[in-house]
DNA sequence: GCACTATGCTTAACATGTTTACAAAAATAA
DNA sequence: TTATTTTTGTAAACATGTTAAGCATAGTGC
């Protein structure tokens, strides 16, 4: 060998793409039969757990901006998945909830998207799992 | 406390999200100065590092899909950072190089951007911080 | 009430993510 | 050699990421 590769298995932020990549790829792949992104899906399941929700907390549960957040309200209200009403106590707010429609997609996707999840949990093992997750967390924790 | 929160801090694919924002959005503030975005500064440091590659190995070492690749090898060369030429020996591949101005942006950013990853380090503590990289590479590896 | 600031959300502009299609060159099979 | 397949990179189309600006409503101090 002539050359020594960059290191990248020691670089953080490539891991982290790698790893968002290697979880939600196979997730996207099951998502696109119901033409939704891995995005709309989020959004969908965070309205769908959360009830009634304003947009500010939907992109906070989501790990979503605001403007992203916006485009793809719309088009899920569009597909006809959820719906907006203004706040009557706050005209700023919005309340998201999600339709009967939108209900029916999480039933028929909800499942598989867990096994891809659980999957990927059983080939690491669970305890290495819990402490990827936990050291994530502490990551994200630092500096609040 | 009325009603309970979805548990996004048990979803691997919300704190991977969250860990990438917590680590870039430092090293987007530092670069924004040089008005390179996270990605074309991925892409300059590989380069840099690899000499003489061709897109189809940066895009594997900066974790960037050829169409995105694409675009910024574009705007690199547009801001003179990089050069390309035709590889005589395969015509379809391209050898890309960095320049002296590349060279310029990497010595007046690197520390800077080494010291942001290197204050994520102290903070969780060396210990930790390795056991999380080896956690994602472990997950990056499976199934390949 | 009035000016000032803060909040909630949208719009706009540009860059990247993602998929599909495509073009050119190279490798392979026949 | 010719036809087929594979590889390398680009183009196009649509969705999201990111930043900055804008707009309407609420809150605050006076």
């Amino acid at each position: 060998m002539t050359k020594q590769l960059p290191s990248t298995d020691r670089s953080l932020p490539i891991a982290l793409l790698r790893a968002r990549e290697r979880v939600m790829g196979p997730i996207r792949a099951l998502l696109s039969d119901a033409d939704l992104t891995e995005q709309q899906w989020r959004v969908l399941r965070v309205v769908q757990e959360s009830g009634d929700i304003d947009p500010t907390q939907i992109s906070e549960q989501a790990c979503l901006l605001l403007p992203s957040l916006t485009r793809i309200l719309q088009k899920l209200e569009d597909k006809g998945l959820i719906q907006r009403e203004k706040d009557q106590m706050d005209r700023r707010r919005q309340i998201v909830r999600i339709t009967p429609a939108g209900e029916q997609i999480i039933d028929d996707n909800l499942e598989a998207s867990l096994a891809v999840i659980e999957n990927t949990r059983t080939k690491m093992g669970a305890e290495r799992y819990e402490a990827l997750l936990d050291l994530l967390n502490e990551l994200n924790r630092k500096g609040d």
